[in-house]
DNA sequence: ACTGAAATCAGTAATCATTACTATTTTGTA
DNA sequence: TACAAAATAGTAATGATTACTGATTTCAGT
C-alpha cells in the first residue's frame, strides 16, 4: 500500500500549485489534458482525493455542489461570491477563538471549524 | 405565480417540526411516506426548495454533499461529528465579528457567512 | 539492467443526490 | 360550479463523483 510516484499526480499538483482561483476537479481535468492529452477524469479524481488525504492540497466545499481544489495548504479562509461564483483568498487575522465560543456549552469535543464568507465581489460590485 | 395550499408541502413542514436533527431530503420522503403513502420524492425535493426559498425553513449544507434541513429558523450554529455524521445544534454567543475582521481587507462586499464545528460528539467519545 | 509484485492508469460503467418533464389532479377564485 | 393556475406522482435526465477492470508503470531486490 506504499505510495509510488506517478507523473500524472505530479503534473497535477504542478498545475494546482499555478493557479490561485480553487478550480474544480472538471477545470483540472481540461487543463491538464492539454499537456497530457489521454489522463483521464478518474486519475484527476482519485489524484486529488489522494492528494488531500495526504495534506498537500486543500479539498473545499463552498456550498455550490461541487469540490474545489487550493494548492495553499497555510490556514486561511475564502468568500465566494453570490454573483460571478468565483472563490477568492481571504487575508485576515486569525478567528480560532470562535471554536471556544462554540465550546462553552458543548459536551462534545470541537477539533475545528469550516467558516466561508459570502458576498459580491468587487468585480461584480463595479458593473 | 401565486403559491396555493397544498397538503404536502403541509405535511412536510409539519414533519420537519418535530425533528430536531436536521434530516436529508431522503430522511424526509421515507417518514412523511408513513402518513401520506403515495407522496414522490420529486414533490419533497420542490416543496423543501420552495420552504427553504420563502424562509420557513432553512437548507444546510456542512459539507457531507447532502443537503440537511432545518425547521428552526432562528440564527444558531451547527456541529457534525466526524464519527456519527449527527448535525447538532450548537447554543452560543454571536460571533458577526468575524465578518468585520474578514472584510478588513477585501474590497467586495461581505453579506454574510457560513460556519460549522467539527470533532466528536459527546456520545461518540463516550464510547 | 532485469524481474516481479504492488501501485497506478485509461476507459467505461455505476452510483447517488438532485432537477426536469409531463400528463393528471388539486386548489382557490369569480 | 367552472375554470385557469399551481401542484402532484411518476419517471427520465443530469451532473458530480466513485467503482471496476484489464493493461501499464513504478521500484525494490536481485
Amino acid at each position: 500500500m506504499a505510495i509510488k510516484h506517478s507523473r500524472q499526480r505530479q503534473v497535477i499538483k504542478d498545475f494546482l500549485m499555478t493557479r490561485h482561483d480553487h478550480p474544480t476537479a472538471d477545470v483540472v481535468y481540461t487543463n491538464v489534458r492539454q499537456e497530457y492529452p489521454n489522463i483521464s477524469l478518474g486519475t484527476v479524481y482519485r489524484n486529488l482525493t489522494l492528494l488531500a488525504d495526504m495534506g498537500e492540497i486543500t479539498r473545499l466545499r463552498v456550498g455550490d455542489g461541487v469540490d474545489h481544489f487550493d494548492a495553499d495548504t497555510s490556514r486561511h479562509y475564502h468568500f465566494i461570491c453570490s454573483k460571478c461564483g468565483q472563490v477568492i483568498d481571504l487575508k485576515m487575522n486569525n478567528i480560532d477563538d470562535i471554536v471556544d465560543i462554540a465550546g462553552m456549552n458543548f459536551n462534545g469535543e470541537i477539533q475545528g471549524h469550516m467558516t466561508y464568507f459570502y458576498g459580491i465581489c468587487g468585480n461584480c460590485r463595479d458593473k
